[in-house]
DNA sequence: TCTTTTATTTGACTTTAATCACACTCAAAT
DNA sequence: ATTTGAGTGTGATTAAAGTCAAATAAAAGA
């Protein structure tokens, strides 16, 4: 495949390099593919590098003991996992599962390190990305702690629409909502309880749900009953 | 008072550098005091600097509409807060309130990003910063996912000891235990569950309670149970 | 296509922790 | 020294959501 890096330009860290440097940065790392399900990297595992999602979709996730897990955030195209690890040294706080057959570029820890030094503006755009998800980390924790099962299930769903909701006639479509077992891992709750309350927000009318599409009849207002 | 910026030695963005530049920095900003229960920072607001506690304590929340809050973080001596709104701009996701006499140093948006400018390696240690907050609200967010009533509260436990925790012959001791009602704040429970678990905690010889100093009777079971 | 597996729906029951209500303790203020 | 109020302890009740179980539906494989 000639590689001009075409495929670094949407990831938000890169965003800012001209295509000749993308050309550069495609040529540094490598590209892997992962199958459906496969593990891509475990919970607590040392050796860092950066992962850029070329295609594809993973879930990043932690496990309890008792067999238990929380799924911490599902990454799509462009996004990116591993920083942590590389900026901090320590072992992975989380696990990342592909969630469909995915094509990852992975860039090792000394070479991003050297881009990170090379690239200032890159040092600015992580700063960013990484507010962004304290950001959501904190939105997070306080749906968590504060509303009850019923808020927490619109705020799995707010969350998705907002990463992969497209706009339809002034509705909100997510195309693909997740199984519902891994919404109950995002939500804190149960699998039988994401059940009713989607099928009472379809009853009062808030939701539309044919199949694995789910549509958000008035966005605006679902957004602020929920948020 | 002669400000030779001595304070700033022991803020991690801030330590790489000499004491030259220390004392600079320090003419950079403003210091300013906020008496106990003071609000420093509201939800929502607008406008950005950095705050750097030189004395104190603060309480980083979230509130929902009805008038339940989340806190998010308690904040002390050599922490900082209010980088996410000088990195990206937005408003403030949480507001900061004085926990008792605070002593903060101030400063601007445009000064501090200069500074980053100037100083590549405070844009380093502030990603180590950042990153150190994501993986302790993954925790929290694992916590608050799996966890029943007596682990959310061991969690938080867990949290302050790490934080404000000093070693005691084996033991851990938490000087200044916050109001159980923060605890429930910060664990997402209520005031009374909180009472309940600590003395089943007692109870069963976990932890000793004594006015407002905690004991962590061994510290390393205590976490193998509860992280 | 038919079969098998995986995912969802729904009801009944159980458990957990929130809420309510009130007593108690302790320190600060008058 | 007494009052006041904030913080804490604890039982009784209730509400919410988890668990269990079994039926149905949908998707994947043979």
């Amino acid at each position: 495949m000639e590689d001009n890096g075409e495929f670094l330009k949407s990831v938000p860290i890169f965003s800012e390099l001209d295509a000749e440097r993308l050309k550069q940065i495609s040529q540094l790392g490598s590209r892997k593919f992962y199958k459906k399900d496969s593990t891509i990297l475990k919970e607590n595992e040392t050796g860092s590098a950066l992962f850029v999602i070329i295609s594809g979709k993973v879930k990043v996730s932690r496990a309890s003991d008792d067999g238990k897990e929380v799924i911490l955030t599902i990454l799509n195209e462009s996004d990116f996992f591993g920083e942590m690890a590389i900026i901090d040294g320590l072992s992975r706080s989380a696990g990342v599962i592909a969630n469909e057959e995915t094509e990852l570029f992975i860039i090792q820890r000394t070479d991003f390190l050297n881009l990170l030094q090379a690239h200032p503006e890159i040092s600015v755009a992580l700063l960013q990305e990484l507010t962004r998800r304290l950001r959501a980390s904190d939105l997070r924790i306080k749906s968590l702690s504060l509303r009850d099962a019923e808020g927490k299930v619109a705020s799995v769903i707010l969350q998705i629409a907002d990463d992969i909701g497209k706009i339809k006639q002034g509705k909100v479509e997510i195309e693909r909502l997740p199984f519902q077992h891994d919404l109950a891992n995002m939500a804190g709750t149960s699998r039988e309880t994401i059940s009713r309350t989607l099928h009472s927000f379809v009853k009062r009318g808030l939701i539309e749900l044919e199949g694995t599409r789910l549509t958000i009849n008035n966005y605006e207002k679902f957004k602020e009953y929920y948020h």
